[in-house]
DNA sequence: CGGCCGGTTCACCGCTTCTTCACCGGCGCT
DNA sequence: AGCGCCGGTGAAGAAGCGGTGAACCGGCCG
């Protein structure tokens, strides 16, 4: 009850940066410190495409080197972890070449009419 | 008797700290100053991760020293007595890295039945 | 005085977590 | 068609953290 305020609220889940504590559909997530580092840079910048350099910079408090894999790891596990607290929603988003974007959307075709519009993104879902 | 006004429920658990008194499912456990000082911090703070130095500050009204045990001690001691009095509930959860978190949950893995209900909105956050 | 009880500390151990490696499929480019 | 880049994923190995039983101590009560 007084978490409240600084609360980030994603869809379903609520996450609570000073706690370490993320709640998804109600129940607690049990996450790494890593895990929930990430989510929380991700969810800092929700909507919006986050670049692997800054996550890294804001997740781990370092500079990334080239050739870590570290994030696509922890992205790997925090998807396993979201879905299976909420199956239906994706919410980590690649962007190849660019980053990861966090925001529920319904599996599937997030392209019904996605709130989103992004200019230079190569969309990988025109089908051969 | 009926100081409701200072009770903290937590599913089957009835702790009334003003008393000294803890009730699980009716029944009054036997517990010991720490134990009941412990459980206390965690209820004042319950659904939510309290960490080890918070936990130690309440409790035993002292700094927690590095390399200092005595918490995960208790919440052991506090655990065997909870399990013992309510074996089908999980009271108090390890979040490793951040500290501990009062809430009853069933046994086993949280995945299909909420324990308790949130109203979490759920925003397919579409339209905008 | 001896036993009992609660609190603290110690030691050991198993599980969790983190990092890195390897392999694979998709895709764009040549 | 072949190649290289990029991200997804499973696994191995090492290190860290917490779980747990027991020893150790001091106070209290019988």
């Amino acid at each position: 009850m007084r978490s409240e305020d600084d609360a980030i609220h994603v869809g379903a889940l609520e996450i609570h940066p000073s706690e370490g504590l993320v709640l998804a559909g109600g129940r607690a997530l049990k996450l790494s410190v890593r895990e929930f580092s990430l989510l929380v840079a991700l969810a800092r910048n929700r909507g919006a495409i986050v670049r692997r350099e800054d996550l890294f910079a804001q997740a781990w408090h370092d500079e990334l080197r080239p050739g870590d894999r570290s994030i696509d790891v922890y992205v790997h596990k925090l998807r396993v972890k979201l879905e299976q607290a909420l199956p239906d929603l994706a919410f980590i988003h690649t962007h190849v070449g660019f980053g990861y974007r966090l925001a529920p959307e319904p599996l599937g075709r997030p392209s019904a009419s996605p709130p989103f519009h992004i200019s230079a993104a190569p969309e990988p879902q025109a089908g051969a």
